[in-house]
DNA sequence: CTAAATTTCTCGACTGTCGAGAAAATAATT
DNA sequence: AATTATTTTCTCGACAGTCGAGAAATTTAG
């Protein structure tokens, strides 16, 4: 069902526009963001009138004198106008950053996080008093912080802040939104860290060819194996999923995988799986809850050097991950991907078996194979999309709210 | 990239929600559209006489006078406003229905077809002159034909109204864009069978449920294998998607298909795959082109009478396509699945597989089976998808274009 | 024949976008 | 120093759209 237009919304999505703008260009003027939006002079007049008079905005100082004319005032957020929390939950820690509203950073400190999977609640309330730890640093207010942005390996429910499933506390959900509204007014979104790669990739592609990009996989490879699929929708938005890729069945009645199923993706390609297949170990061994990366450096090491039973552990692996895909891209579309992740450093090993695993099926033989590229630095790609994904969430927000100028 | 908003966008959408409206319920009043819509009365009156100038909508002559007070005057959609060409492309032969803007079939007949694979461009052609004639029948002028609207089994373009890959022609694209445009200036769309079929589950759930409905998965079942996807977006449209799962791969080097790869479902769960497991014939034939149903009632009949190969060649039917749904739900998200297609009747001797095969995913354990449904008049569905999806297509168009009144 | 009820239509207020041109502010020129 | 060209920003009136309120229309009940 289809929900009626008014003129107001005509208003709140073009200031949407104005903003977005200003995010993706920095400070702009007033013709500037006209050409860019293609909005006329004198709307762009109105709107950022409104917006500057709500405190959203601010004129630009410096105005570097370009030439004869007119001087352009140039238009750029307040910085102080709101604040984002974003909450890197990451296998050995938890980062927290405190962003103003022009993406800048201010403050950032990380956790040691407990592997208890049995203290969940002891988990979130660390969580709470991270938040806590770093409001008191910032000396802000408590209601200018507008978002916090969490992020998490493992699957995300689809509307909720709740994690429903994770590596580490298994089917044990974590309701963040229901943990922290009585502490915080704030907003709180929760997602999938490879949806944040995706989410991120997605919008450099946007920025740098517009024209072609329709959408795009990103693949994390590590301890877990994830899936982000960011796609443009019909109307020009970008739409992002985190699909349950590592849990996805590989192959029925395969190996154990840390989950208890048997068969999932993340039991052939996770770095404990390569290093179960590695040593040889039965495939229905309880699986290693955490392997250090070194251990698998060695492994690795051992692969290149021509030692069969490793080189055929990441072989498999490649293998499980490329019929993953080939499943995925059979039924989605053709899109390029992006692997990512501590994983790359071993894509040499795991190439010849991800073009085989893609190379079995229909899709990959009528298409041919799909745009294959390695992404190392994953950690600036996650924090990079909080910040796309939150801070334009923020402004659908303020512009949604209702602006009211100051007095 | 978002596009700009302006007033006359609001109209054109706001037109739109009134169409859709009288789509939905037939005929209805000025208030009874205002209800529907939430629009004011007002703006009732403004869109009304608008889309009644350009002879789109017509006050209806009969008003049942209801009770006291001044009797409502119905609106319903002109009939001769414009037409709609159905074509339903199946195995056995080609069905063209003539179809008026209020939905009404006019006419129809159906034409053999031809088997010989070779024969793509053969075949065209006689899409081209099946259309002419079911013109020629009506005496309609051709420019009052707005749209052609082509359902094939198969993966469709995404984009365009082109057959990419067909259980007949194979890889041989064929093109229906280029192929008719010259002849007709009708916009043609071109939609997988059974995305149609989940396109008309969809709109029914859509009006008898509105508030739960989210997203939807029709099966069908036959020679080969369909997956249509529906879902409701973010604005509350329905997006439809067929992807190809027939061929998505359910075990790597596994029975051949006829696609020419190795181990796709419907290398399993197709009907000449239980008909060549029946028979023990060696996975590694080639497929037979066609398998009658007579042929396949007999291995059922069997297989219910405790035969164990028949009985097994449908329980593996049954895990390949559990295994195929479960690997679909790990993508997506947990929706109800409708089966349908001929394959129904021997759904008793499936569903064992089917849970079986869905119950090895780690989705599935974690959020339960999906609620299955078995639908079987998969003809009427597929008529009616066409249907939903081209009016509201021709709705669209039609108020896109820009509405004029005539003189 | 009048009053009540119900629906449709109309008017003025409000919000929004747009094009054109006025106003502002600087650099180049005389 | 004054003037002119140039560029940008701002403002005004026209136009499109929605909405609420109430007028007009038209039927039934009494």
């Amino acid at each position: 069902m289809l929900t009626k237009s008014s003129t107001e919304l005509v208003r709140q999505r073009n200031s949407v526009l104005v903003l977005a703008a200003l995010r993706r260009h920095g400070a702009l003027a007033h013709t500037e963001i006209s050409d860019s939006t293609k909005l006329s002079s004198a709307t762009i007049s109105a709107i950022t009138a409104d917006l500057e008079k709500a405190q959203i905005i601010e004129k630009s100082e410096q105005q570097a004198t370009t030439g004869r004319g007119r001087p352009r005032v140039l238009f750029r957020q307040r910085r102080d106008c709101g604040y984002l929390v974003v909450v890197i939950i990451s296998s050995d820690g938890v980062q927290y950053s405190l962003v103003d509203y022009s993406g800048r950073l201010i403050d950032r400190f990380s956790e040691e996080r407990s592997h208890d999977p049995a203290g969940a609640e002891r988990f979130v309330a660390s969580i709470r008093e991270g938040l806590s730890r770093i409001l008191a640093r910032s000396k802000l207010p408590q209601e200018k912080v507008l978002l916090i942005s969490i992020s998490s390996k493992g699957l995300v429910h689809p509307t909720e802040p709740a994690l429903v499933w994770s590596p580490i506390f298994g089917s044990k959900q974590i309701d963040f939104g229901s943990v922290l509204r009585p502490d915080w007014q704030a907003k709180i979104i929760l997602g999938n860290e490879t949806q944040l790669v995706a989410a991120a990739l997605g919008a450099h592609e946007e920025n740098t060819r517009p024209a072609e990009f329709r959408s795009l996989a990103a693949l994390s490879l590590g301890h877990s194996v994830g899936l982000g699929i960011v796609r443009r929708t019909g109307q020009g938005e970008r739409e992002i999923s985190a699909p349950n890729f590592g849990h996805m069945l590989h192959m029925a009645n395969g190996g154990l995988c840390r989950c208890g199923s048997k068969g999932c993706i993340e039991a052939y390609a996770g770095f404990y799986a390569i290093l179960r297949m590695a040593f040889e170990v039965p495939l229905d061994t309880i699986p290693a809850k955490f392997v250090p990366v070194a251990e698998l450096d060695k492994i690795a090491a051992q692969a290149r050097q021509g030692h069969r039973m490793s080189a055929f552990a990441f072989r498999q692996a490649g293998v499980a991950l490329g019929n993953g895909l080939s499943r995925m891209l059979s039924l989605t579309e053709r899109m390029p991907i992006a692997i990512t992740g501590p994983g790359t450093r071993y894509y040499d090993l795991l190439r010849q078996g991800v073009e085989e695993g893609l190379g079995q099926a229909h899709v990959v033989r009528m298409e041919g194979m799909p745009e294959i590229r390695v992404v190392p630095d994953e950690p600036n790609l996650v924090f990079e999309g909080h910040l796309d994904r939150a801070l334009s969430v923020i402004d659908q927000d303020i512009v949604m709210s209702g602006i009211q100028g100051a007095d």
